[in-house]
RNA sequence: GGGCUUGUAGCUCAGUUGGUUAGAGCGCACCCCUGAUAAGGGUGAGGUCACAAGUUCGAAUCUUGUCAGGCCCA
């Protein structure tokens, strides 16, 4: 008689396959969720349920997904699955980032290769085709990874009417009085005449002629210098065409300054010595360095002081009279120089800032030739680099130049013509911030910061930060509607002109800023408000893409530029890299106050990067990034983003190659567990019912998973779900109750109360456990969930991902706490590992290599707590074919017990009976069960 | 150089307010099973908790410094 036909085993066709091949698994899957429109069913089947609004930060369209962007779409993936499983109604609009430098410079990099100038139009058409592409491309892999979102009407921000929408949101802000016009250096080319972005420049070897300037003490409100004799300060500069500029001279607040005094010295015509004494302010560590270069022979230090004791104190301009204040600044080095640091606003980055810390104006010094302006007064017309003379003459004239000789550095260059560029103070658009910056801080304080430190970071960026310069000298992006009187070049700011502008925005797209003339953008027959003038010029500058991507919040949450992406404002959540602290979040956060006094979002979760192996950050020049559609299609979506849970995503999340491969086990533990239950399922009843004590507990461990599971999605903690999980799968279904119920599934009869209990517990472990790991597993749980409906464990539905998490509810919750198998089974645990371990031991000895061929004789003290279960229950629990009750310690000893050829147990009842004309040894159980 | 941050077994991570012998999964070694089988099970080896000093009866945990990463600035 065939012993095996007779057993009801797993049954390989009404489960999963073990392998699961997920490369090609996955399309299939994503074929189906494509045709069935998954996204809208999921939307629609929580039509009146309370949103949860994610806010999808847009990623730059200007390459193929990285790693990095992967692990931030997945994590936001996760987020908005197990909301969707808690009941939420999870809207996502996914977005991307169109406008600005690098696909500008990426398209101008292809015309160059074809050696075509292309016109401001032309250039602009080929970016927006060069975005549409990437757009197009990363949806692909985007949809690829299993994400769920509005794919077929994300937002862009170079779409027309989100153009038109960030007009508008640029017109809010006129409104409130947060946008004016003030000037700020920029990199200058003087050959070509514009603006030049730092990514332009490269860094040549160039001599300047470096000098040594002293400016006298004017005023000394401390009376700190004034017991000296003649006293200045000396800086150093290699621009001499910035002196007519200066404003001030910093010093560092922390080091110490000295006083010095000097003898006599060379003359001004660095000939003679004179006789004259002089004091000086420099920077202690710097006297002998500038003494030698200054051919000082008779110097005497009389005092130190750290150069915080500087402030108020004011020196004169050289040349102009008029006072060049002293300001604090830490980017004073003991490097060049003198450590005092000549500061003009307009010229230098530092310098501006520290300028606009001190409230100094920003002089328009130099035009955009190169020539100096009549606001350098009596250098007006000359040349910049002609004052390397001029300037320096005028300096020796008035007896303040104490050194000038030719220096050798690396000085930025424009990558176009290969000739040197300039600092400049040029015309820009401002959003101020010092109105906003309390409101703002007050308004961090609300927000939920995950992990709270973002809270620290993004505060001391908007306490520090400067007022938002959102002009940009560049062709692709969104004018700034701003016209000036022809003549008067009087700004515009109007919000009635803006409105219009926005409307044809609308229509053409911000290619028609470009396309018409000004006359043709403005209402018919507008007069200049201030000056009645009726001829109008536009502005040539563009938003800065921040303001594009500050303006989501408000674009797409307000559903003024589509309808169909109305929800609540705020955001619920906004979910992205730490680095956005300063940008994304921020952007959004001013332009939210602007417009609408309040924070774009409730929560802000934070991720780090995304490093190699080793934690070094990933670099195109090292190679060591992992691209995640290749690993997708090499390990599975459903591995990508298992890797993605089991990172701890606050740190930095290490890939690699064999890290993927790990998780990979991981993977298939999960999965080998839910193919096992579902294998054991084939003909189910439809009422199958719990009744036996081991089904018991398991459902109730899979309860408190899921109690557990769903607490930690609801945390953002996807580590501690997929830990959860995994042991749950390995520690107490694949080492215990599934090995323990083997024998009855196997060996019972079919329609048995006792394999229906296990069958009954199984499909409802099972249950639990493919809509738990579903937000993470969305291919796998889909298969599997859409096997177990054709299987008849649960009613056919269009996905597991419409489902809802089968929270166990608090009085069922109360009755687990209460429950006494939760004390018996951590008792028959603990044992099982006892008797293993000795076990292992013995064995050696006994010549015995399985449990099945051994009887372990257990003490009655170890029985306590384990009554309830009967003696052929405790032997399989603890994987012996029996068990004894007596004796000192544990024991084992061979078993004198035949073995059941079917059962493969040795038991006491077991006897042999003739089949066929064969001597079979069978249990008691497997002969009724087989009837002979 | 500054702000924020990280460093626990070969790898990925836990480690509650300082309190027994620092845990898990993967990997590794040995063994079992061959009725979850390109699966499953058992046992075990692996850690000066980056390093150094300090506070404490007691430190992975608190303090300071050093080293090495990461993000953002300069």
């Amino acid at each position: 008689m065939d012993l095996r036909s007779t057993l009801n085993l797993p049954d390989a066709n009404a489960t999963i396959p073990m392998k699961a091949n997920l490369p090609i698994l996955e399309p299939s899957i994503f074929v189906g969720w494509e045709e069935q429109q998954i996204y809208h069913r999921i939307q629609q089947s929580r039509l009146g349920a309370e949103a949860f609004v994610l806010l999808d930060g847009p990623p730059y369209t200007n390459s193929p997904i990285h790693i990095g962007t992967a692990l931030n779409k997945i994590l936001k993936d996760f987020v908005l699955k197990s909301r969707t499983m808690m009941g939420y109604r999870t809207p996502y609009v996914p977005g991307f980032d169109n406008h600005g430098l690098p696909i500008e410079q990426a398209v101008a990099k292809k015309f160059a290769e074809k050696k075509i100038t292309p016109t401001v139009l032309e250039l602009r058409k080929a970016c927006r085709a060069h975005a549409a592409e990437y757009c197009e491309i990363q949806t692909k892999q985007f949809k690829r990874l299993g994400v769920f979102g509005l794919w077929e009407k994300p937002y862009q921000t170079m779409d027309y009417r989100f153009e038109a929408g960030i007009v508008r949101v640029f017109k809010r802000l006129v409104a409130g009085g947060h946008v004016y016009k003030g000037l700020r250096p920029t990199l200058w080319s003087p050959t070509s005449r514009t603006a030049l972005a730092e990514s332009e420049i490269v860094y040549r070897d160039h001599v300047s002629k470096a000098i040594y300037v002293r400016f006298p003490l004017r005023t000394d409100p401390d009376q700190l210098l004034t017991k000296f004799q003649n006293v200045h300060t000396i800086i150093w500069t290699t621009t001499p065409w910035t002196i007519p500029a200066n404003l001030a001279v910093a010093f560092h607040p922390e080091m110490d300054y000295a006083v010095v005094r000097v003898n006599g010295r060379p003359g001004p015509a660095f000939a003679e010595e004179t006789d004259e004494t002089a004091t000086y302010v420099i920077l202690d560590a710097l006297v002998e360095k500038v003494a030698t270069t200054l051919g000082w022979k008779n110097f005497e230090v009389l005092e130190q002081f750290p150069g915080l004791n500087l402030t108020g104190v004011e020196f004169s301009h050289p040349i102009f009279d008029r006072p060049s204040i002293s300001v604090m600044a830490d980017y004073v080095t003991t490097e060049d120089g003198t450590g005092v640091v000549h500061t003009a606003p307009s010229h230098g980055r530092d310098d501006f800032y520290t300028g606009q810390k001190y409230g100094l104006p920003v002089p328009n010094t130099v035009d955009e030739r190169g020539v100096l302006t009549h606001e350098a007064g009596e250098f007006e017309g000359t040349f910049y680099k002609n004052c390397d003379t001029v300037v320096v003459n005028r300096l020796l004239e008035v007896d303040a130049l104490l050194s000038v000789k030719d220096f050798h550095h690396s000085y930025p260059y424009a990558e176009r013509d290969e000739l040197p560029v300039i600092f400049r103070a040029t015309e820009q658009w401002f959003v101020a911030i010092d109105p906003m910056r309390h409101d703002m801080l007050t308004a961090i304080e609300e927000v939920n910061w995950v992990p709270p430190q973002g809270q620290n970071r993004i505060d001391a960026m908007v306490r520090h930060r400067p007022d938002w310069c959102i002009s940009r000298q560049r062709p692709w992006g969104v004018g700034i509607p701003v016209f000036y009187g022809a003549k008067s070049r009087v700004p515009v700011l109007d919000e009635t002109v803006i409105e219009h502008v926005a409307r044809i925005i609308e229509a053409e797209g911000s290619d028609a800023w470009f396309e018409r003339s000004a006359a043709d953008l403005l209402p018919a027959g507008f007069i200049h408000p201030a000056t009645g003038e009726t001829e109008f010029e536009k502005e040539t500058d563009v938003l800065d893409v921040w303001f594009d991507s500050g303006a989501v919040s408000l674009c797409v949450l307000e559903g003024e530029v589509y309808p169909e992406w109305k929800e609540h404002y705020p955001a619920d959540l906004f979910f992205e890299g730490s680095d956005q602290h300063r940008g994304w979040f921020n952007s959004s956060l001013v332009l939210g106050m602007g417009c609408r006094a309040v924070a774009p979002y409730k929560a802000v979760v934070t991720h780090g990067f995304v490093t190699d192996g080793e934690g070094r950050k990933i670099s195109k020049r090292l190679g060591n990034g992992v691209d995640p559609v290749v690993a997708a299609d090499q390990y599975g979506a459903d591995v990508l983003r298992l890797w993605v849970a089991s990172v701890n995503y606050e740190n930095d999340a290490p890939v690699s190659d064999a890290i993927l491969k790990s998780v990979g086990e991981v993977y298939r533990n999960v999965r080998n567990t839910l193919r096992f239950l579902l294998g054991n399922l084939g003909g189910i009843p439809a009422d199958a019912a719990v009744t036996l004590e081991l089904d018991h507990w398991v459902c109730e461990q899979a309860d408190l998973l899921v109690a557990d599971v769903v607490d930690a999605y609801a945390r953002y903690d996807f580590g501690a779900v997929t830990t959860a999980v995994n042991q749950f799968c390995l520690n107490q279904l694949s080492k215990f109750y599934l090995d323990a119920i083997k024998d009855r599934m196997y060996c019972e009869a079919q329609e048995s109360a006792e394999r229906i209990s296990g069958q009954a517990a199984s499909a409802y472990v099972l249950e639990r456990l493919v809509t738990l790991v579903a937000p993470i597993l969305p291919f796998t749980a889909e298969e599997t969930w859409q096997k177990m409906a054709s299987e008849g464990v649960v009613p056919a539905t269009f996905s597991v991902h419409a489902e809802l998490f089968r929270q166990p509810s608090e009085e069922r919750m109360a009755e687990i706490e209460a429950s006494p198998r939760q004390v018996h089974f951590a008792a028959l645990r603990a044992l099982t590992d006892e008797v293993a371990a000795l076990f292992e031991k013995w064995k050696v000895g006994a010549g015995i290599k399985n449990g099945e061929d051994a009887v372990v004789r257990l003490p009655e003290v170890k029985q306590a707590g384990l009554e309830s279960f009967s003696i052929a229950e405790l032997a399989l629990f603890l994987r012996f074919s029996w068990v004894e009750i007596g004796g000192e310690e544990i024991a084992f000893e061979s078993s004198p017990y035949l073995r059941c050829e079917r059962s493969r147990l040795r038991r006491p009842d077991v006897s042999v009976v003739v089949i066929d004309g064969a001597e079979v040894p069978l249990s008691a159980r497997d002969r009724r069960v087989i009837g002979v």
